[in-house]
DNA sequence: TCAAAAGTGTTAGATTTACACCCATGA
DNA sequence: TCATGGGTGTAAATCTAACACTTTTGA
Protein backbone atom coordinates (compact mmCIF):
# COMPACT_ATOMS: atom_id res chain seq x y z
CA UNK A 1 0.00 0.00 0.00
CA UNK A 2 3.30 2.49 -0.14
CA UNK A 3 5.27 3.71 -3.14
CA UNK A 4 3.94 4.38 -6.88
CA UNK A 5 2.07 2.00 -9.11
CA UNK A 6 1.41 2.96 -12.40
CA UNK A 7 -0.33 1.05 -15.21
CA UNK A 8 3.10 -0.37 -15.77
CA UNK A 9 3.11 -2.66 -13.04
CA UNK A 10 -0.26 -4.53 -13.82
CA UNK A 11 0.37 -7.75 -14.90
CA UNK A 12 -2.11 -10.50 -16.52
CA UNK A 13 -3.27 -13.51 -14.49
CA UNK A 14 -4.33 -16.44 -15.65
CA UNK A 15 -5.85 -19.91 -14.24
CA UNK A 16 -4.29 -23.13 -15.34
CA UNK A 17 -6.44 -26.55 -14.62
CA UNK A 18 -5.54 -29.84 -12.95
CA UNK A 19 -8.06 -31.88 -14.41
CA UNK A 20 -8.43 -35.33 -12.35
CA UNK A 21 -9.83 -38.66 -13.93
CA UNK A 22 -10.46 -41.87 -12.85
CA UNK A 23 -10.67 -44.70 -15.37
CA UNK A 24 -9.37 -48.59 -15.80
CA UNK A 25 -8.43 -48.13 -11.94
CA UNK A 26 -5.46 -44.91 -12.54
CA UNK A 27 -5.41 -41.70 -11.50
CA UNK A 28 -4.95 -39.87 -14.66
CA UNK A 29 -4.61 -35.88 -15.54
CA UNK A 30 -5.90 -34.24 -18.82
CA UNK A 31 -2.70 -32.65 -20.67
CA UNK A 32 -2.09 -31.41 -24.13
CA UNK A 33 0.32 -30.03 -26.58
CA UNK A 34 0.70 -26.06 -26.59
CA UNK A 35 -0.42 -24.73 -29.82
CA UNK A 36 0.84 -21.03 -29.35
CA UNK A 37 4.02 -19.39 -28.67
CA UNK A 38 5.98 -19.24 -26.41
CA UNK A 39 6.12 -23.08 -25.64
CA UNK A 40 4.74 -24.17 -28.64
CA UNK A 41 4.66 -28.16 -28.91
CA UNK A 42 5.30 -28.50 -25.29
CA UNK A 43 2.71 -30.52 -22.72
CA UNK A 44 0.81 -28.50 -21.19
CA UNK A 45 -2.02 -27.80 -18.89
CA UNK A 46 -5.25 -26.60 -20.02
CA UNK A 47 -6.10 -22.60 -19.11
CA UNK A 48 -6.88 -19.46 -19.67
CA UNK A 49 -6.60 -15.69 -19.37
CA UNK A 50 -8.91 -14.19 -16.04
CA UNK A 51 -11.03 -11.07 -17.92
CA UNK A 52 -11.80 -7.85 -16.39
CA UNK A 53 -15.44 -8.27 -15.82
CA UNK A 54 -14.92 -11.92 -13.89
CA UNK A 55 -13.67 -13.23 -10.89
CA UNK A 56 -10.20 -15.68 -10.82
CA UNK A 57 -12.93 -18.15 -10.04
CA UNK A 58 -15.33 -17.82 -11.80
CA UNK A 59 -12.60 -17.99 -15.22
CA UNK A 60 -11.54 -21.13 -13.53
CA UNK A 61 -14.96 -22.42 -14.21
CA UNK A 62 -15.57 -20.71 -17.92
CA UNK A 63 -12.52 -22.39 -18.69
CA UNK A 64 -13.25 -25.88 -16.97
CA UNK A 65 -16.78 -25.49 -19.15
CA UNK A 66 -15.22 -24.53 -22.24
CA UNK A 67 -13.29 -27.79 -21.94
CA UNK A 68 -15.46 -30.05 -20.76
CA UNK A 69 -18.90 -28.99 -21.57
CA UNK A 70 -19.70 -29.99 -17.76
CA UNK A 71 -21.29 -27.29 -15.28
CA UNK A 72 -20.39 -28.13 -11.11
CA UNK A 73 -17.78 -29.66 -11.36
CA UNK A 74 -15.86 -29.69 -7.86
CA UNK A 75 -12.87 -27.40 -7.91
CA UNK A 76 -10.76 -26.06 -5.66
CA UNK A 77 -7.78 -23.62 -6.08
CA UNK A 78 -4.35 -24.95 -5.77
CA UNK A 79 -2.60 -21.24 -5.35
CA UNK A 80 -0.98 -18.58 -7.10
CA UNK A 81 2.37 -19.10 -9.11
CA UNK A 82 3.80 -16.23 -9.65
CA UNK A 83 7.74 -16.38 -10.47
CA UNK A 84 8.66 -13.16 -12.61
CA UNK A 85 10.07 -15.33 -16.05
CA UNK A 86 7.57 -17.91 -15.72
CA UNK A 87 6.05 -17.19 -18.60
CA UNK A 88 8.59 -16.52 -21.28
CA UNK A 89 6.81 -13.69 -22.71
CA UNK A 90 4.85 -11.38 -20.45
CA UNK A 91 4.58 -11.15 -17.05
CA UNK A 92 1.89 -13.61 -16.12
CA UNK A 93 0.47 -14.83 -13.03
CA UNK A 94 -1.11 -18.20 -12.58
CA UNK A 95 -3.71 -19.35 -10.19
CA UNK A 96 -3.99 -22.86 -10.50
CA UNK A 97 -7.07 -25.02 -10.12
CA UNK A 98 -7.84 -29.06 -9.59
CA UNK A 99 -11.08 -30.22 -10.49
CA UNK A 100 -12.47 -33.67 -10.46
CA UNK A 101 -14.42 -35.25 -13.14
CA UNK A 102 -16.27 -38.00 -13.83
CA UNK A 103 -14.61 -39.41 -16.77
CA UNK A 104 -17.65 -41.11 -18.06
CA UNK A 105 -19.87 -37.66 -18.28
CA UNK A 106 -17.17 -35.96 -20.49
CA UNK A 107 -17.68 -36.07 -24.19
CA UNK A 108 -14.73 -37.89 -25.52
CA UNK A 109 -14.89 -35.84 -28.47
CA UNK A 110 -13.98 -32.76 -26.62
CA UNK A 111 -10.79 -33.95 -25.25
CA UNK A 112 -10.28 -34.67 -29.17
CA UNK A 113 -11.43 -31.05 -30.46
CA UNK A 114 -9.14 -29.90 -28.11
CA UNK A 115 -6.08 -32.65 -28.50
CA UNK A 116 -5.96 -33.22 -25.10
CA UNK A 117 -4.58 -36.90 -23.57
CA UNK A 118 -5.50 -38.70 -20.15
CA UNK A 119 -2.47 -39.26 -19.06
CA UNK A 120 -1.77 -41.22 -15.55
CA UNK A 121 -0.71 -38.86 -12.62
CA UNK A 122 2.98 -41.17 -12.12
CA UNK A 123 3.73 -40.78 -15.74
CA UNK A 124 3.45 -37.18 -16.28
CA UNK A 125 6.05 -35.41 -18.75
CA UNK A 126 8.08 -32.45 -18.28
CA UNK A 127 5.52 -29.68 -18.69
CA UNK A 128 5.69 -26.45 -19.62
CA UNK A 129 6.80 -23.66 -17.60
CA UNK A 130 5.81 -24.57 -14.03
CA UNK A 131 3.04 -26.80 -14.73
CA UNK A 132 4.60 -29.92 -13.19
CA UNK A 133 4.92 -28.33 -9.94
CA UNK A 134 1.39 -26.88 -9.90
CA UNK A 135 0.52 -30.87 -10.60
CA UNK A 136 2.45 -31.78 -7.79
CA UNK A 137 0.78 -29.35 -4.99
CA UNK A 138 -2.32 -30.17 -6.27
CA UNK A 139 -2.10 -33.74 -6.16
CA UNK A 140 -1.04 -33.06 -2.62
CA UNK A 141 -4.14 -30.77 -1.79
CA UNK A 142 -6.51 -33.20 -3.43
CA UNK A 143 -5.02 -36.51 -1.72
CA UNK A 144 -5.39 -34.76 1.55
CA UNK A 145 -9.27 -33.18 0.68
CA UNK A 146 -9.89 -36.74 -0.85
CA UNK A 147 -8.99 -38.28 2.60
CA UNK A 148 -10.89 -35.97 5.12
CA UNK A 149 -14.11 -35.18 2.56
CA UNK A 150 -16.44 -36.64 0.86
CA UNK A 151 -15.24 -35.66 -2.83
CA UNK A 152 -13.78 -38.58 -3.97
CA UNK A 153 -17.35 -39.44 -5.27
CA UNK A 154 -16.94 -36.73 -8.03
CA UNK A 155 -14.33 -39.09 -9.77
CA UNK A 156 -16.63 -42.06 -10.03
CA UNK A 157 -20.22 -42.35 -11.62
CA UNK A 158 -23.23 -41.40 -8.91
CA UNK A 159 -23.68 -45.46 -8.88
CA UNK A 160 -20.11 -46.95 -7.92
CA UNK A 161 -19.23 -50.81 -6.28
CA UNK A 162 -17.03 -50.90 -3.87
CA UNK A 163 -14.36 -52.56 -5.45
CA UNK A 164 -14.03 -49.02 -7.62
CA UNK A 165 -13.87 -47.09 -4.35
CA UNK A 166 -10.97 -48.87 -2.89
CA UNK A 167 -9.25 -48.86 -6.46
CA UNK A 168 -9.76 -45.12 -6.59
CA UNK A 169 -8.36 -44.29 -3.17
CA UNK A 170 -5.30 -47.13 -3.83
CA UNK A 171 -4.69 -44.82 -6.93
CA UNK A 172 -4.61 -41.71 -5.13
CA UNK A 173 -2.94 -42.74 -2.10
CA UNK A 174 -0.32 -44.57 -4.07
CA UNK A 175 -0.68 -48.06 -1.91
CA UNK A 176 -2.74 -51.04 -1.41
CA UNK A 177 -5.78 -51.11 0.90
CA UNK A 178 -7.08 -54.17 2.82
CA UNK A 179 -10.32 -55.38 1.29
CA UNK A 180 -12.10 -56.12 4.66
CA UNK A 181 -10.90 -53.09 6.87
CA UNK A 182 -11.77 -51.26 3.80
CA UNK A 183 -15.10 -52.42 3.19
CA UNK A 184 -15.28 -51.58 7.51
CA UNK A 185 -15.00 -48.47 7.50
CA UNK A 186 -17.32 -47.68 4.10
CA UNK A 187 -20.13 -49.46 5.99
CA UNK A 188 -19.89 -47.11 9.43
CA UNK A 189 -20.29 -44.18 6.66
CA UNK A 190 -24.01 -44.26 6.24
CA UNK A 191 -23.96 -41.83 3.91
CA UNK A 192 -22.03 -44.49 1.35
CA UNK A 193 -25.67 -46.83 0.27
CA UNK A 194 -26.59 -49.72 -1.04
CA UNK A 195 -28.63 -49.71 -3.18
CA UNK A 196 -30.36 -53.00 -5.06
CA UNK A 197 -28.52 -52.56 -8.04
CA UNK A 198 -25.52 -54.80 -9.02
CA UNK A 199 -23.02 -54.44 -11.81
CA UNK A 200 -22.59 -57.25 -13.62
CA UNK A 201 -19.56 -55.80 -15.91
CA UNK A 202 -16.66 -56.17 -13.40
CA UNK A 203 -17.44 -59.73 -12.40
CA UNK A 204 -19.55 -62.64 -13.17
CA UNK A 205 -21.13 -62.86 -10.22
CA UNK A 206 -21.72 -58.89 -9.77
CA UNK A 207 -21.46 -56.48 -7.17
CA UNK A 208 -24.20 -54.08 -5.53
CA UNK A 209 -23.86 -51.16 -6.39
CA UNK A 210 -23.54 -48.06 -3.76
CA UNK A 211 -24.15 -44.01 -3.66
CA UNK A 212 -23.31 -41.06 -1.77
CA UNK A 213 -26.35 -40.02 -0.19
CA UNK A 214 -25.66 -35.92 0.25
CA UNK A 215 -28.36 -35.44 2.91
CA UNK A 216 -27.32 -38.29 5.24
CA UNK A 217 -23.90 -37.51 4.94
CA UNK A 218 -24.93 -33.18 5.92
CA UNK A 219 -26.95 -34.73 9.17
CA UNK A 220 -23.74 -36.46 10.42
CA UNK A 221 -20.85 -35.56 8.07
CA UNK A 222 -18.25 -37.96 9.70
CA UNK A 223 -15.73 -39.06 6.58
CA UNK A 224 -12.24 -40.55 6.61
CA UNK A 225 -10.55 -43.11 4.27
CA UNK B 1 -5.13 -19.44 -24.55
CA UNK B 2 -8.10 -18.43 -26.26
CA UNK B 3 -9.66 -15.02 -27.48
CA UNK B 4 -8.59 -11.78 -27.53
CA UNK B 5 -6.26 -9.78 -24.42
CA UNK B 6 -5.36 -6.47 -24.50
CA UNK B 7 -3.86 -4.00 -21.91
CA UNK B 8 -7.09 -3.63 -20.63
CA UNK B 9 -7.54 -6.85 -19.07
CA UNK B 10 -4.43 -6.67 -17.18
CA UNK B 11 -5.07 -6.36 -13.31
CA UNK B 12 -2.87 -5.38 -10.22
CA UNK B 13 -1.55 -8.16 -8.26
CA UNK B 14 -1.24 -7.03 -4.59
CA UNK B 15 0.33 -9.18 -1.19
CA UNK B 16 -1.14 -9.46 2.30
CA UNK B 17 -0.14 -10.94 5.18
CA UNK B 18 -1.48 -12.20 8.01
CA UNK B 19 1.13 -11.95 10.43
CA UNK B 20 1.04 -14.73 13.30
CA UNK B 21 2.60 -14.48 17.07
CA UNK B 22 1.83 -15.79 20.45
CA UNK B 23 2.18 -14.07 23.68
CA UNK B 24 0.44 -14.22 26.87
CA UNK B 25 -1.12 -17.63 26.03
CA UNK B 26 -2.64 -16.20 23.29
CA UNK B 27 -2.45 -16.23 19.64
CA UNK B 28 -2.54 -12.92 17.44
CA UNK B 29 -2.13 -11.28 14.43
CA UNK B 30 -1.10 -7.70 13.18
CA UNK B 31 -3.63 -5.53 11.71
CA UNK B 32 -4.00 -1.62 11.28
CA UNK B 33 -5.99 0.58 10.62
CA UNK B 34 -6.19 1.68 6.61
CA UNK B 35 -4.75 5.45 6.05
CA UNK B 36 -5.84 5.17 2.36
CA UNK B 37 -9.15 5.29 0.55
CA UNK B 38 -10.80 3.53 -0.44
CA UNK B 39 -11.58 1.74 3.20
CA UNK B 40 -9.59 4.41 5.08
CA UNK B 41 -9.97 3.99 8.62
CA UNK B 42 -11.07 -0.23 8.46
CA UNK B 43 -9.14 -2.15 9.98
CA UNK B 44 -7.20 -4.35 7.95
CA UNK B 45 -4.54 -6.82 6.61
CA UNK B 46 -0.93 -5.06 5.76
CA UNK B 47 -0.31 -5.57 2.55
CA UNK B 48 1.51 -4.24 -0.75
CA UNK B 49 1.32 -4.39 -4.82
CA UNK B 50 3.64 -6.74 -6.51
CA UNK B 51 6.08 -5.11 -8.84
CA UNK B 52 6.75 -6.23 -11.90
CA UNK B 53 10.59 -7.27 -11.32
CA UNK B 54 9.76 -9.60 -8.35
CA UNK B 55 8.34 -12.53 -8.16
CA UNK B 56 5.14 -12.70 -5.60
CA UNK B 57 6.55 -15.08 -3.34
CA UNK B 58 9.32 -12.08 -3.30
CA UNK B 59 6.97 -9.41 -2.88
CA UNK B 60 5.55 -10.88 0.26
CA UNK B 61 9.06 -10.77 1.63
CA UNK B 62 9.67 -7.69 1.03
CA UNK B 63 6.49 -6.40 2.85
CA UNK B 64 6.95 -8.81 5.64
CA UNK B 65 10.73 -7.25 5.82
CA UNK B 66 9.18 -3.78 5.42
CA UNK B 67 7.12 -4.55 8.38
CA UNK B 68 8.98 -6.40 10.89
CA UNK B 69 12.79 -5.69 9.84
CA UNK B 70 12.85 -9.40 9.68
CA UNK B 71 14.79 -11.34 7.48
CA UNK B 72 13.93 -15.00 6.78
CA UNK B 73 10.58 -15.26 8.49
CA UNK B 74 8.25 -18.84 8.11
CA UNK B 75 6.16 -17.74 5.26
CA UNK B 76 3.43 -19.88 3.17
CA UNK B 77 0.92 -18.70 1.15
CA UNK B 78 -2.60 -19.03 1.78
CA UNK B 79 -4.19 -18.43 -1.93
CA UNK B 80 -5.02 -15.81 -4.09
CA UNK B 81 -8.39 -13.72 -3.37
CA UNK B 82 -10.06 -12.68 -6.98
CA UNK B 83 -13.77 -11.56 -6.54
CA UNK B 84 -13.88 -8.69 -9.58
CA UNK B 85 -15.18 -5.85 -6.74
CA UNK B 86 -13.26 -7.26 -3.81
CA UNK B 87 -11.40 -4.02 -4.19
CA UNK B 88 -13.87 -1.31 -4.50
CA UNK B 89 -11.54 1.08 -6.34
CA UNK B 90 -9.58 -0.90 -9.01
CA UNK B 91 -9.21 -4.64 -10.06
CA UNK B 92 -7.08 -5.87 -7.86
CA UNK B 93 -6.11 -9.81 -7.15
CA UNK B 94 -4.61 -10.45 -3.46
CA UNK B 95 -2.51 -13.08 -2.56
CA UNK B 96 -2.36 -13.98 0.64
CA UNK B 97 0.29 -15.16 2.91
CA UNK B 98 0.58 -16.23 6.44
CA UNK B 99 3.86 -15.60 8.75
CA UNK B 100 5.02 -16.79 11.94
CA UNK B 101 7.22 -14.47 13.66
CA UNK B 102 8.70 -14.63 17.54
CA UNK B 103 6.87 -11.79 19.02
CA UNK B 104 10.35 -10.61 21.07
CA UNK B 105 12.50 -10.46 17.78
CA UNK B 106 9.99 -7.69 16.39
CA UNK B 107 10.77 -4.29 17.73
CA UNK B 108 7.50 -2.81 19.20
CA UNK B 109 8.37 0.56 17.80
CA UNK B 110 7.65 -0.97 14.30
CA UNK B 111 4.56 -2.13 14.94
CA UNK B 112 4.01 1.83 16.56
CA UNK B 113 5.32 3.38 13.38
CA UNK B 114 2.79 1.50 11.53
CA UNK B 115 0.46 1.99 13.49
CA UNK B 116 -0.80 -2.07 14.05
CA UNK B 117 -1.79 -3.69 16.91
CA UNK B 118 -1.55 -7.48 17.93
CA UNK B 119 -5.41 -8.99 17.82
CA UNK B 120 -5.83 -11.90 19.54
CA UNK B 121 -7.23 -14.50 16.87
CA UNK B 122 -10.07 -15.20 18.15
CA UNK B 123 -11.38 -11.11 18.40
CA UNK B 124 -10.99 -10.44 15.21
CA UNK B 125 -13.05 -7.48 13.98
CA UNK B 126 -14.45 -6.86 11.06
CA UNK B 127 -11.87 -5.84 8.40
CA UNK B 128 -11.52 -4.31 4.96
CA UNK B 129 -12.79 -6.22 2.20
CA UNK B 130 -12.38 -9.82 1.79
CA UNK B 131 -9.48 -9.97 4.77
CA UNK B 132 -11.51 -11.99 7.19
CA UNK B 133 -11.94 -14.58 4.33
CA UNK B 134 -8.22 -14.34 4.50
CA UNK B 135 -7.70 -14.64 7.79
CA UNK B 136 -9.81 -17.87 8.15
CA UNK B 137 -8.38 -19.58 5.62
CA UNK B 138 -4.69 -18.27 6.93
CA UNK B 139 -5.84 -19.80 10.21
CA UNK B 140 -6.97 -23.24 9.17
CA UNK B 141 -4.09 -23.92 7.13
CA UNK B 142 -1.78 -22.89 9.62
CA UNK B 143 -3.46 -25.07 12.00
CA UNK B 144 -2.71 -28.19 9.80
CA UNK B 145 0.74 -27.39 9.37
CA UNK B 146 1.29 -26.58 12.65
CA UNK B 147 0.35 -30.20 13.83
CA UNK B 148 2.34 -31.92 10.87
CA UNK B 149 5.77 -29.78 10.47
CA UNK B 150 8.02 -28.26 13.30
CA UNK B 151 6.63 -24.57 12.46
CA UNK B 152 5.42 -23.68 16.12
CA UNK B 153 8.89 -22.78 17.04
CA UNK B 154 9.20 -19.73 14.90
CA UNK B 155 6.19 -18.45 17.23
CA UNK B 156 8.61 -19.03 20.37
CA UNK B 157 12.25 -17.94 21.56
CA UNK B 158 14.79 -20.39 20.29
CA UNK B 159 14.42 -21.27 24.05
CA UNK B 160 11.13 -21.88 25.50
CA UNK B 161 9.75 -24.23 28.34
CA UNK B 162 7.72 -27.20 27.44
CA UNK B 163 4.64 -25.32 29.44
CA UNK B 164 5.05 -22.71 26.78
CA UNK B 165 5.23 -25.08 24.36
CA UNK B 166 1.51 -26.86 25.32
CA UNK B 167 0.23 -23.49 25.54
CA UNK B 168 1.32 -22.68 21.81
CA UNK B 169 -0.56 -25.79 20.75
CA UNK B 170 -3.67 -24.90 22.92
CA UNK B 171 -3.70 -21.46 21.77
CA UNK B 172 -3.68 -23.22 17.96
CA UNK B 173 -6.12 -25.72 18.38
CA UNK B 174 -8.52 -23.85 20.90
CA UNK B 175 -8.57 -26.82 22.87
CA UNK B 176 -6.69 -28.15 26.02
CA UNK B 177 -4.58 -31.00 26.48
CA UNK B 178 -3.31 -32.96 29.05
CA UNK B 179 0.32 -32.09 30.39
CA UNK B 180 1.18 -35.52 30.87
CA UNK B 181 0.38 -37.11 27.08
CA UNK B 182 1.82 -33.87 25.73
CA UNK B 183 5.64 -34.05 27.47
CA UNK B 184 5.10 -38.13 26.79
CA UNK B 185 4.68 -37.82 22.55
CA UNK B 186 7.75 -34.80 23.20
CA UNK B 187 9.88 -36.55 24.63
CA UNK B 188 9.70 -39.00 22.01
CA UNK B 189 11.31 -36.49 19.39
CA UNK B 190 14.48 -36.11 20.16
CA UNK B 191 15.03 -33.01 18.16
CA UNK B 192 13.37 -31.37 20.94
CA UNK B 193 16.07 -31.29 23.09
CA UNK B 194 16.36 -30.41 26.39
CA UNK B 195 19.38 -27.57 28.09
CA UNK B 196 20.85 -27.44 31.03
CA UNK B 197 19.41 -24.04 31.24
CA UNK B 198 16.50 -23.02 33.12
CA UNK B 199 13.95 -20.44 32.74
CA UNK B 200 12.76 -18.66 36.08
CA UNK B 201 10.53 -16.10 35.15
CA UNK B 202 7.89 -18.44 34.78
CA UNK B 203 8.08 -19.89 38.22
CA UNK B 204 9.60 -20.25 41.61
CA UNK B 205 10.80 -23.69 40.82
CA UNK B 206 12.15 -22.90 37.20
CA UNK B 207 11.24 -24.78 34.07
CA UNK B 208 13.82 -26.96 32.05
CA UNK B 209 14.48 -25.20 28.48
CA UNK B 210 13.92 -26.67 25.19
CA UNK B 211 15.48 -25.92 22.21
CA UNK B 212 14.47 -27.38 18.13
CA UNK B 213 17.69 -28.93 17.15
CA UNK B 214 16.85 -28.75 13.26
CA UNK B 215 19.79 -31.27 12.45
CA UNK B 216 18.26 -33.56 14.57
CA UNK B 217 15.45 -33.53 12.92
CA UNK B 218 16.71 -34.01 9.17
CA UNK B 219 17.92 -36.86 10.42
CA UNK B 220 14.46 -38.62 11.41
CA UNK B 221 11.71 -35.63 10.43
CA UNK B 222 8.86 -37.43 12.33
CA UNK B 223 6.69 -34.96 14.11
CA UNK B 224 2.96 -35.01 15.18
CA UNK B 225 1.62 -32.83 17.76
C1' DT C 1 -15.99 -77.41 -13.24
C1' DC C 2 -13.28 -73.78 -12.64
C1' DA C 3 -11.56 -69.09 -12.88
C1' DA C 4 -12.46 -64.58 -11.14
C1' DA C 5 -14.22 -61.10 -8.42
C1' DA C 6 -17.54 -60.36 -4.28
C1' DG C 7 -18.21 -60.62 0.18
C1' DT C 8 -17.47 -61.47 5.18
C1' DG C 9 -15.02 -61.40 11.34
C1' DT C 10 -11.64 -61.98 14.56
C1' DT C 11 -7.58 -61.05 17.06
C1' DA C 12 -3.09 -58.94 18.42
C1' DG C 13 -0.75 -54.89 18.62
C1' DA C 14 -0.37 -50.01 18.71
C1' DT C 15 -2.09 -45.72 19.92
C1' DT C 16 -4.73 -42.66 22.58
C1' DT C 17 -6.89 -40.99 26.54
C1' DA C 18 -7.88 -40.31 31.32
C1' DC C 19 -6.23 -39.46 35.54
C1' DA C 20 -3.42 -37.49 40.73
C1' DC C 21 0.28 -36.72 43.26
C1' DC C 22 5.07 -35.03 44.76
C1' DC C 23 8.80 -31.43 43.97
C1' DA C 24 11.34 -27.15 44.33
C1' DT C 25 11.32 -22.52 45.32
C1' DG C 26 10.55 -17.56 46.54
C1' DA C 27 7.66 -14.73 48.85
C1' DT D 1 4.87 -22.52 55.44
C1' DC D 2 2.42 -22.22 51.67
C1' DA D 3 1.07 -21.02 47.02
C1' DT D 4 2.60 -21.74 42.41
C1' DG D 5 3.90 -23.89 38.42
C1' DG D 6 7.17 -28.10 37.19
C1' DG D 7 7.48 -32.59 36.65
C1' DT D 8 6.31 -37.69 36.46
C1' DG D 9 3.64 -43.25 35.14
C1' DT D 10 -0.02 -46.50 34.62
C1' DA D 11 -4.10 -48.70 33.04
C1' DA D 12 -8.39 -48.85 30.23
C1' DA D 13 -10.28 -47.99 25.96
C1' DT D 14 -10.08 -47.29 21.28
C1' DC D 15 -8.26 -47.76 16.86
C1' DT D 16 -5.50 -50.01 13.41
C1' DA D 17 -3.59 -53.72 10.92
C1' DA D 18 -3.07 -58.36 9.67
C1' DC D 19 -5.06 -62.22 8.01
C1' DA D 20 -8.20 -66.64 4.65
C1' DC D 21 -11.96 -68.67 3.29
C1' DT D 22 -16.81 -69.14 1.08
C1' DT D 23 -20.05 -67.50 -2.54
C1' DT D 24 -21.78 -66.79 -7.12
C1' DT D 25 -21.80 -67.21 -11.84
C1' DG D 26 -20.51 -67.15 -16.82
C1' DA D 27 -17.59 -69.28 -19.85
Amino acid sequence: MTGFYGEHSKVWVSVDCIIFGFDEGKLRILIGKRNMDPGRGEWSLYGGFVRSDESVDNAANRVLYELTGLRNIYMRQVGAFGKVDRDPGERVVSVAYYALINVKDYDDSLRRTYGLEWVNIDEIPPLYSDHNEMVQKARRLMRQKIATEPVGFRLLPSLFTLTQLQHLYEAVNGAELDKRNFRKRVKEMDFIEKTELIDKTGSKRGASLYRFNKRIYNEDPNFKL
